[in-house]
RNA sequence: AGGGCUAUCGCCAAGCGGUAAGGCACAGCACUUUGACUGCUGCAGUCGCUGGUUCGAAUCCAGCUAGCCCUGCCA
């Protein structure tokens, strides 16, 4: 074979070979749509509306509705509302706020197991007249016992003998409100006996005198979720219902009720490992602690993964389908570094945002031989990965402010910046050389002195000399001030989330707030949620709660790679 | 009489009997008006362990080990 050959096979195979390898849910669906298991592709994210999103959820709802999309099949929306106990309309308020944030399109299908109550109770009037459920006297103890060990078998339930016409008038009852909460159960008759524990005569349906966020007082019994979700999925057509590793134990009670209501087109279940990240705190008993203490500021603290808390640290959607996707689909257990994540928002909006200068820990840089009083407008490109980005003016004058750490009287090895005799770029303006600097009585740095070189304009073409180091600066007189937030991860990273005692291992130093920052003039237009690159030290984003125009609070979203670190 | 699931690099994850993809992280070099970005290079003689089948095993079989889930009138 030539050596064109060889290069024209490769490009083919490259050609050929483009498609990623598939997960195991999309192996599935491929062999059930050729086998004509299904001839579309219907998935749905149901939660129930008892809490706040949070980054796993996002991987759950981008992979139904990634799915939906990929088939070009469809996609639901459905509040799992079956326990009137833990659920509040505030919640789905949130929830479908965050998703829709995230991108994932129900189109007009929002629909609640609610609605389907009068059909589950059909259901289950159909599985007593086919002697496949009984109502039961039993308590929620005397259930307990009856069910069994894990190693032992469970026993009948005194009541599972009843006569068809005697359980359909004592399930009748139960919907008029005769009986008490926990009084009467519906039980499905399957195996006492069962290795699986959901399949010793599961409770169906319980009674609950309770006002239901959607259906108010109609019902005062309500369905057990391994009865209802098999229904919901059934009636809106779902061909794939996908669910975490959990329910592994559960399918086989899923796949009873399906064939038992007599559903001609049922679904199937399949399950897939949660996603875990490392160090963060997902638990909602432990995120309200910390609202509760004081510790964040609310379930949306940029130091939170809940999907609210991501959007306002400044993380966009695009970001996070990256991550997910980035993760993979599988069974195993995993819990993906914290640095993913970080990649990824830095990838979305390395192109996307302008590059401007904001000081941060500010000290004076004054430029000696720089006339007093002069200002010089620059022009400063936005992005010089994305001309789109355009540019915008940038105000030059003889005292500035620069980042104290670019300044060191006795440097180390290796330490490009400013240091008496060292000459460095600033930032789309001039080389500067430093010549000294004055401190207070306490030996405090209070004033770094340089004198610039006027051929060395940006812009210039000046290339007669290089520079080993950049700084970014800001004019002094120009400089409008903000308030700066930085972020570490909340939890102590040495030692992991929890403590022994199971309390959680927090970091002391998550949020370092600085109060004086100094931004270059072109911030001032900055609103809510816009998010910017300053330069050389990460992403940061207009916080949306405590921003105001005249008094702008920023987050960092992220720091930018370094591999340089100050020597202590 | 317990049942179900999982195990491939520090972290994710392909692989589906033909001789270990890719990404993140990390390290080095080059480039650089961001110590960033980008580019290049390196990074599993081996797939939880032990046997077996086979010309050939991460893939098949058997046994073991470890981890996760299940005894709610939660989802």
């Amino acid at each position: 074979m030539s050596e064109k050959e060889k290069v024209a096979e490769e490009i083919s195979e490259d050609k050929g070979e483009e498609k990623a390898s598939r997960n195991f849910i999309e192996q599935i669906i491929d062999k059930d749509l050729a086998e004509g298991v299904y001839d579309t592709v219907h998935t749905r994210f149901p939660p129930e509306p008892n809490g706040y999103l949070h980054i796993g959820h996002a991987k759950s709802i981008l992979l139904n509705y990634g799915l939906a999309r990929e088939y070009g099949g469809k996609f639901n929306m459905r509040f799992d509302d079956t326990n009137p106990t833990k659920e509040k309309t505030e919640f789905v308020e949130s929830i479908k706020a965050d998703i829709q944030w995230l991108g994932a399109d129900w189109e007009d299908r929002l629909f609640f197991a609610s609605d389907y109550f009068e059909q589950m109770y059909e259901g289950a009037v159909k599985l007593i007249k086919k002697g496949k459920a009984y109502v039961s006297d039993l308590s929620a103890d005397q259930i307990r016992e009856y069910r069994g060990t894990l190693t032992e078998p469970g026993r009948d339930d005194p009541s599972c003998g009843r006569s068809v016409e005697e359980n359909l008038k004592l399930f009748e009852e139960m919907r008029a409100g005769k009986y008490a909460d926990g009084e009467k159960v519906l039980r499905a008759r399957i195996d006492m006996a069962s290795p699986n524990m959901n399949m010793r005569d599961p409770v169906i349906y319980r009674v609950a005198h309770m006002t239901h966020h959607n259906t108010g007082d109609k019902w005062c019994i309500y369905p057990m979720y391994d009865f209802a979700h098999p229904i919901e999925d059934a009636i809106e057509g779902i061909t794939h219902s996908i669910c975490t590793l959990e329910f592994e134990d559960h399918r086989p009670l899923y796949d009873w009720v399906v064939r038992e209501l007599e559903y001609p087109h049922p679904p199937r279940q399949i399950e897939f490992a949660k996603m875990y990240l490392t160090n963060v705190v997902t638990g909602k008993r432990y995120i309200k602690k910390l609202v509760e203490d004081g510790i964040v500021d609310g379930w949306d603290d940029p130091r939170l993964v809940t999907i609210a808390a991501l959007r306002r640290r400044g993380f966009t959607p695009e970001s996070i389908k990256m991550f997910v996707d980035l993760c993979g689909v599988s069974k195993s257990n995993s819990s993906v570094d914290y640095a993913m994540l970080e990649y990824c928002i830095r990838e979305d909006l390395k192109a996307k945002k302008p590059r401007m200068m904001a000081v941060l820990d500010p000290v004076k840089l004054i430029i000696d031989n720089y006339p007093a009083g002069q200002v010089e407008w620059l022009d400063a490109p936005n992005n010089l990965e994305n001309e789109a980005l355009g540019s915008r003016p940038l105000p030059f004058s003889r005292e500035l402010y620069i980042e104290r750490e670019d300044f060191m009287e006795v440097p180390p090895k290796k330490y490009f910046r400013l240091f008496p005799g060292n000459e460095v770029r600033l930032m789309n303006a001039y080389f500067v050389t430093c010549t000294g600097c004055v401190k207070d009585e306490n030996g405090k740095v209070v004033e770094v002195h340089c004198t610039y070189d006027p051929e060395t304009r940006s812009g210039s073409g000046f290339n007669a000399r290089k520079v080993k180091g950049t700084i970014h600066w800001v004019s002094a007189a120009h400089a409008i001030t903000a308030r700066v937030r930085l972020y570490e991860n909340i939890i102590d990273e040495e030692k992991g989330v929890y403590n022994e005692d199971g309390s959680l291992n927090l970091n002391p130093d998550s949020l370092t707030v600085l109060e004086h920052c100094y931004l270059e003039p072109a911030f001032a237009k900055a609103k809510a949620y816009d998010s910017f690159q300053f330069v050389r030290q990460g992403f940061f984003c207009v916080d949306a709660r405590d921003s105001r125009p005249d008094a702008l609070v920023f987050n960092r979203i992220v720091s930018l790679k370094s591999s340089y670190t100050l020597p202590k």
